[in-house]
DNA sequence: TCGCGCTGCTTGCAATTGCAAACGCGGTGA
DNA sequence: TCACCGCGTTTGCAATTGCAAGCAGCGCGA
């Protein structure tokens, strides 16, 4: 595949270099690369990977989003959730905590949505597909059993596999 | 000490491309790389550069932002814990949708400080601890009947962690 | 018992990243 | 004129990425 948008990429580190009135040697310093690597980057001979893209943004104390989404790493779309996306970034929760709230979040999602188109209907009628739609899968409810004192088996398997 | 969480984006991303329930291989064939590759990305062995990491994003539906968060790519100087004022500003919740949301997530938190504290002890089953605030309310397991549902024919303990 | 298809993993290898060292250029002071 | 300093760039080269091909294991139908 061709690199359509390194050049622009590095047009736009150049430019915010300029702007911030700091030598090339300065930010290369700044973000911890080489300059000659940086020349290269802002001339757009060459591809940084995700690792030094962060770092530069961090030299020029600029939004590391700002640079991946003109580096086109990040769709420019919205999040599709502020919810999620909080979640996501909510470095105060487990991996596991994460996706179980998540897992939640969206299915209260479609039960609003079913509870919407479900005036008359009352049984389940059995989702056709289920490649979307997660039906909250057997973390949910094991990351849950602390709470749930009511959970038949207090099968807990509580570890943290973390670090 | 760049990248000290290289483990964990591919934990993450084995992680969710498991709960997505798709191969290792469909994984690769969907975000285009190829699936050695993608074996040794989810195994740590190699750190991907931002294009292939967006392309994972793809083929996993998920939000390139989280990955990157999780690869420690974006650092955001604003990491804020704001996951209650995006809930309660979700229109698309119920309010008891909402209620429940936040309770989980602050007894998460609370699971979690708890966690940090007893790493050092030994083997200490905190489960005792339960009596100060009761973490859930009633209305957590009344919202989540619905989807407990999924598990009462005793099948999960499916761990299928890796080996 | 085969064979087929699927799962993930290991193995070389070309291509690329990223860097240290060196280069040419322009400005400054002696 | 020279030496010096900074600028961005060019030049090899070690290390790494990312891939094609192949391997071992498991489940299933013939």
């Amino acid at each position: 595949m061709a690199l359509p948008k390194v050049g622009s990429i590095g047009e736009y580190i150049r430019d915010q270099r300029q702007q911030a009135k700091i030598s090339l040697r300065q930010l290369a310093a700044a973000a911890g690369v080489s300059n000659p690597y940086l020349s290269q980057i802002e001339r757009g001979l060459r591809k940084p990977s995700a690792e030094i893209l962060n770092q530069i943004a961090k030299g020029l104390r600029i939004s590391s989003q700002a640079l991946y989404v003109q580096a086109g790493l990040i769709e420019d779309r919205e999040p599709p959730s502020d919810v999620i996306t909080a979640i996501r970034a909510d470095a105060n929760l487990s991996e596991r905590q994460r996706q179980v709230l998540i897992d939640i979040y969206e299915s209260f999602l479609k039960e609003r949505r079913a509870e919407d188109e479900q005036t008359s209907q009352n049984a389940h009628p059995r989702h056709d597909s289920d490649e979307d739609d997660a039906p909250l899968p057997e973390e949910f409810l094991a990351a849950l059993e602390p709470y749930a004192a009511t959970s038949r088996n207090g099968n807990v398997t509580q570890e943290t596999k973390e670090g």
